[in-house]
This record gives structure tokens, C-alpha cells and sequence, in this order.
DNA sequence: TCGGATCTGTCGTTTATCCGACAAAGGGAC
DNA sequence: GTCCCTTTGTCGGATAAACGACAGATCCGA
């Protein structure tokens, strides 16, 4: 399909890297945790870090983007259409992902795991688009996939801070019905 | 001290290979794993498995005598001399891991085991007697160390062909006077 | 403010691992 | 028995990963 097979070491020493990231993030802060740490904990070295990371921003980048990926069981929603049952699904995955991250000191980079999830969701809603409409209308997707995963991001924010108190999927529910008169037009 | 300093690459592989190992001991019989199957749950190539051992039995062996090295925690034993204590620990150490063994299916290569067992516990008595005598009865202590070995490793298929009526403490409390009596000589 | 220490990125060289192919040996099914 | 398929070891050539050294950045206590 796409791929020219990526080497074997490659992967597995991306593993080993993103493993020990989740590792060490449960036990320091993000800021506290340096390359030394992290391909000590590896089991592999400092220089094959940078040969797969630019930086450990980067991985911050890539590991959450991959945890999200998983969560989000994508290949679940390529071919659907954004109706009901996907939205409350895409919600309710993406706010057990933060639950789980919350748990994990990443205070002071709110901003870029944000922008992260939101570029995730963009993604997918672009691929969901894709599948009932036509390619021409190229832009007007990608905008539809951009205010999507802003709100659908947003939502969660105001799920969270309203002490979650309702169930996720109740509280999306609310919402959709508005979203999906817009959609079908 | 010893080392030249093994690369990391290689403990690493190995690593891999021999957690590869148990985790497939739990699943199928010894028989029914293949080179294949354990580089694949590895995630390394099958002709790095040969690089590392000369077959699958030459791994077993290897594996069991590290996970019994662990088992035995030799280190405590370094330097101690065999009292009552010491062989309450190492006979108490191998039926717990023969347990440990009898739940993974390892059929029809008890006999390897056993003298994987046999080997191991032979090493640490010859290191312990050295603490207590010197070097010039080697071939003495030797034989003591064969003997102690297979006696510990007989009293232990005893108590498990005893259906493990009596606790393994109080089982080889039984034979320690008449052993100690003799090793004080 | 200075100095020591640690961390960061990068480089050229060496080495462990991957790949694909191979002959040989086993193991069912028929 | 004969097929067919899988596994086993082994090889030479390609490549990712390790090493150790380096200069610059950053941090922290004196």
C-alpha cells in the first residue's frame, strides 16, 4: 500500500522509546525528564534518540499523537460517516484519553497536547468527510474537519470543567442533534 | 572488572529474546515453539536468534539457568557459609521454582531442567565451601558441592512427589542435623 | 559573577541486526 | 510411498544502532 516496509530496528526502537516516555511519565514531570533518562530507560542510545527524534518535544508530539491514534481506533471510523454513534464515540475517546493524561503531570504543555488532539481529530473528520463527499469541494472539507475538531475538543474541556459530572456520551448527545442538521445540508 | 563490556545491543536482544520465552512458555509446550514464533513475538529477525544461541534448546538452558540464578539470588549466598539457614533458603528457592516451572508446561524435558537445576546449585555450593576451606581440597569440595547438589535436588522431587503434604521449610529441616553434623567434620 | 557539572545536538567509525535466499530436514495429508 | 508446506540453520551484502568525542547551552551553588 503506502509503505516501502519501514526496518524491523526502526519500529521496535520506537517502541522502546515511546514505552519508556510513558514509563517515565508516571513517575516525573515532563520538564524533568531528560534523552539520558529516557534511552537509559530504553535500554538503547543517546544518538539513535535523535536519529528518530528531533527533540524531546517532538516525541512529546509523536507519543501522544500514537496514543491518541490507538485510542481513537481509526481504522474503526475510515469509511463511516460522522453520524451520531461516531461522534459519541470520538468524544468519549478522546475524554478517557485526557482522563488518563491527567494522571500523568504534564502541567505546562496543556497547550501543545491541545493542539495535538485537535490536529488528530482534524484528521479524521477530513477522512469521514471524505467518504460523502465529493473531492472538489477539497477546502470546504477541510474546513468543515477544522471547526469539528474545535468544538468536539471543546466540548471536552467543558465536559471536564463542569466537574464531570454527566456521562460523557450524555453529555455529547446534547449537542449532536444540532451538529447533525448542519452536516446533512 | 571481567568485562570487555558486552554491547547494549546484544543484552538488550537477549533480553527480548529470553522474555519472548517465558511469555510463550505460558501459552504453549516447549515442543510447539519455533524459532520463528519467538523472534516474532521478540520483534527481532530469526537469524539474530542464531547469532545468540545455537538452538532452541541451547536457549532453554540458558533461560532456565537465569531465571533460577534470580530465583536462588546467588548473591546473597556469596561468601556465606552452608548453615542451616542457607539451605533452608536454597531448598525453599527451587521448590518455589519448580512450581513456578510445573505451570508452563515443560514436558518431556524435566530431565534438561533437572540438570539445568543441578549445574546451577553445584556453582553456589562450590562457591559457599570455598569460603570455609582453602583451595588445595579442591577436587574435595568439588565432590561436595556434586554431592549437596543432587542430595538438595532429590530432597525437593521427594516433597513434590509427597503431594507437598509439609511446607518445603519443614520438610528439609528434617535432614539438616545429619547433613550439618557431617560438614562440620 | 564565576566555575563545575550536566545536558544537548552532531559527527565519523565500528558493529549488531536485518534481509532475502538457499539447501536440507521434518511432518501431515492423500 | 509421493507431494506440499513449514521449519531449520547458514550465508553475503545492506543498514540501523552503538561508541566516544566534541562544542555550545543551561543550570546551580559558591
Amino acid at each position: 500500500m503506502t509503505s516501502s516496509k519501514t526496518d524491523p530496528r526502526v519500529l521496535r526502537t520506537r517502541k522502546l522509546i515511546m514505552d519508556a516516555f510513558i514509563e517515565l511519565s508516571g513517575k516525573k514531570e515532563f520538564k524533568d525528564i531528560t534523552v539520558k533518562d529516557l534511552t537509559a530507560e530504553a535500554m538503547i542510545n543517546r544518538a539513535t534518540f535523535y536519529y528518530h527524534f528531533e527533540d524531546i518535544y517532538d516525541l512529546l508530539e509523536k507519543a501522544l499523537s500514537e496514543v491518541l491514534f490507538v485510542n481513537l481506533d481509526s481504522h474503526w471510523f475510515k469509511g463511516k460517516e460522522p453520524d451520531e454513534d461516531s461522534l459519541v464515540r470520538i468524544f468519549t475517546a478522546i475524554t478517557n484519553f485526557q482522563t488518563s493524561l491527567s494522571n500523568r503531570c504534564h502541567r505546562g504543555y496543556e497547550d501543545t497536547i491541545a493542539r495535538i488532539i485537535r490536529e488528530q481529530l482534524q484528521v479524521i473528520f477530513y477522512q469521514m468527510l471524505l467518504t460523502q463527499k465529493n473531492t472538489e469541494e477539497d477546502a470546504a472539507l477541510n474546513m468543515t474537519a477544522v471547526l469539528l475538531s474545535w468544538g468536539i475538543y471543546g466540548a471536552s474541556v467543558e465536559w471536564r470543567r463542569s466537574a464531570r459530572e454527566v456521562p460523557p456520551e450524555d453529555y455529547i448527545k446534547l449537542a449532536i442533534p444540532y451538529l447533525m442538521s448542519g452536516l446533512k445540508s
